[in-house]
DNA sequence: CAGCGCATGTAAGATGTTACATGATTCA
DNA sequence: TGAATCATGTAACATCTTACATGCGCTG
């Protein structure tokens, strides 16, 4: 079976950008709930096993402190890892596995009542809504800040608000749509 | 462990919506595969297990027909299993997992270069630009249509339309950014 | 010092995909 | 009749989440 866990190259993407710092499990985990949390998440329980076996493969290497009866351990890429990043980073990326509950309950609408579904768009649309006064206030603090950061970041960010304007636009119209229908059949 | 898979709802869905036709696991398979499989996807391993579980619990009826030396198994919801989709339809819809490889790559994008980054963005504007045809054409088809189909469906059209959209307006904008960081630092 | 949050993990089980097996049907 | 495709499944495996366990350091 081929591997196709993209944990390996999550954390490599991190620690390459955090180097030469070195960050911890729980670092790294703090770092992907940041900005990535948009389109992307991982879990402790994928992180610090892949973190071991990557250490196996040298594509990380280890730092414990010993901090007392505690062991810390904390990880940056080594030459290995970068190439295994570059590798990856090169391929055409697949999309993902697709299940967008919302839009799978509106096309079963037909099945439930208009109410439920305008509840439901409301709900998500006020929800980006707030996603993207996040993502606008990081991009004016970018764009304030002194030194220029990196360019890609802000290429996500304004991905995620081009998406999120679409979606608040569809939903809106949609939830008239339905309004009109629920008027329009009744009896 | 909270029973939280989405398959069993969407084979209700599908069966729900074809009622009062049988269909069998592999007609699901079809019916997920056609405008469904734009934001949603189930395998064969999931569904015919998951149809005998909600045979068992009454949810769907199996007919079975004995064809010659192999049986064939359809089923139809029943008034249980209506509910239990109607329940499952009034919940608010969590978000699913984020998995979006090509934009974690734009993310990392520092750790590459330019033109790679060009590269995977034109091959997914253009994979889902001749998606965003396809909707087109089957909205088209919708209107001229004689009897009016079901208007949940082209609600969800139209939301994969104008996200597409916005994706395209988004992507061709970052390759010319992406263009221009490689031809040198813009003043 | 008791309790709470931080930090580091692990085990179990849920979820999902892939590869394979195999009969039936169609059509060149 | 042989190949392609339709149709139905299963077993093995990969992936991922959740719930738990555990110790450390701070604070009231």
């Amino acid at each position: 079976m081929a591997r196709s866990s993209r944990t390996p190259y999550v954390i490599l993407g991190v620690l390459g950008m955090a180097h030469p710092r070195r960050l911890s499990g729980y670092d790294i985990k703090q770092a992907i709930e940041g900005i990535v949390s948009h389109f992307w998440s991982e879990s402790y329980g994928q992180i610090y096993p892949e973190l071991r076996r990557m250490a196996a493969e040298r594509l990380v290497a280890a730092h414990v402190t010993p901090t007392g009866g505690r062991r810390k351990v904390t990880y940056t890429i080594t030459a290995r890892g970068r190439k295994h990043l570059a590798a990856w980073l090169k391929k055409t990326p697949e999309p993902g596995p697709k299940r967008d509950e919302l839009t799978l309950k509106i096309f079963f609408g037909s099945q439930t009542d208009a109410g439920t579904l305008i509840g439901h768009l409301k709900k998500q649309r006020d929800h980006v809504q707030a996603l993207m006064d996040q993502n606008r206030h990081w991009l004016i603090e970018a764009d304030n800040a002194r030194d220029p950061c990196s360019p890609y970041p802000l290429m996500t960010l304004r991905g995620g608000l081009a998406m999120g304007e679409a979606f608040v636009t569809w939903a809106d119209e949609t939830i008239v749509e339905l309004a009109q229908l629920r008027k329009g059949k009744m009896p």
